[in-house]
DNA sequence: TGTCAATTCAAACGTTCGATTCAAACACCT
DNA sequence: AGGTGTTTGAATCGAACGTTTGAATTGACA
């Protein structure tokens, strides 16, 4: 299907550069096929159809950024029986700014794109989209039942849509040069709003979380 | 201009619904009318072109929005001199879920179009967009800053887009009738996050912020 | 060098788009 | 009723869309 790397990926990186741009409706494969100096008819032939463009541009990087965050996740893990809350949130937010692996607007220009995922009702790429999240955000959630016992997890699901929520909108915002005190930011922001659920859920004494009062 | 209401927010309405189902340039004029039992040319009789339509839409609701934050920020503000924090993020956040004003699943709806309208490089309509939240935003920031004093301000930028990324990507993608808890576990978190920079960046004895209650 | 499969190319297909036109229908005022 | 300005209707425009086709080109192996 995609044996040679050149023309098949001029066309994936011309793509996602325009989707990013521009929207996927609103970019034509007649853009693509121009600016990746590729032929009109290429795009039918490597990948079948302009859907099917928009799934490969989208796939290639969603799939390494949750193998990155999910091999992180497990290195957190691994380390005590009590893992730290701040790593887990590291291995969340981290590897969506290591997406920049060559032009250092790629992970911006993903982030955008991602957010167009989420925001179309595009049925076939929302429902992938979604799928694969699930399956993500699932093991992000038990990591963080065993760093934070005695969380609610239906209050903590809608807190990692929060997070997932602030991340993707504050990367496509931001110029990609500040990435690395967004993600910084953006942990400890998290790890407090997530211990404040747990120290307002068990007031009693022993609560290790949260007792800077007065 | 839109003397009669009948035919001219029809469109609106018809608009809004199918560009949070389809997208903007995903949705022809043809739908649109053909949902609104209006003729083609309506849209550009009344309106002037697809784009200044989609403005209309947008402006419809985001103004209102807005305006709604900003007066229940002041009410916030107008207590006392040393504001709830609670109370702020509650202007920022609750009035989100009032857009609802019929149709209950109006505002999830919005805020799908809303989070298009963040990924869009539609340039006319992110440009409008980015300058009126700007201008919102320095409010609330400036009321955080009374309620948080010391708070970096630099990175309560931040956090303030952390907050309108969590608030918009969550209700875009829950149904309608979580909108409610998901509001108050949003402000829950995202005043445990601002309050957790604030302690940090003064450990000194008295601080004032983070007095768990109850 | 000849062969064959993989790839690229130019050209065209039918469809749909946003926009425009002009006449008919409507509302409103004197 | 007659005149005026506003709104709708049906038809049509050129342009751009995604897709298809079949011939030209390439490159590897015999």
């Amino acid at each position: 299907m995609t044996a040679t790397p050149a023309t098949c990926d001029r066309i994936l990186d011309a793509a996602e550069r325009l989707f990013a741009e521009e929207g996927f409706h609103a970019t034509s494969l007649r853009q693509i096929t121009q600016a990746a100096e590729a032929n009109l008819a290429a795009v039918n032939y490597h990948f079948g159809s302009k859907q099917a463009l928009i799934l490969a541009v989208f796939r290639r990087r969603l799939d390494a950024l949750n193998e990155a965050r999910l091999a992180r996740l497990d290195q957190a893990l691994a380390g005590s029986d009590q893992p730290d809350l701040e790593e887990i949130l590291e291995a969340l937010v981290v590897p969506a700014l290591a997406l920049t692996h060559g032009n250092a607007d790629d992970g911006h220009r993903f982030m955008r794109i991602l957010m167009r995922a989420f925001a179309d009702r595009d049925d076939h790429l929302h429902r992938a989209l979604s799928a694969e999240y699930a399956h993500v955000m699932r093991r992000f959630a038990s990591a963080i039942v065993i760093a934070l016992p005695g969380i609610d997890e239906l209050k903590l699901r809608r807190q990692l849509d929060f997070i997932v929520g602030a991340l993707t909108h504050t990367m496509a915002e931001s110029c990609s040069k500040d990435a690395r005190a967004i993600a910084d930011d953006l942990v400890q922001f998290a790890a407090a709003g997530l211990r404040s659920s747990v120290s307002v859920q068990k007031p009693d004494g022993a609560s290790r979380t949260l007792e800077i009062h007065s």
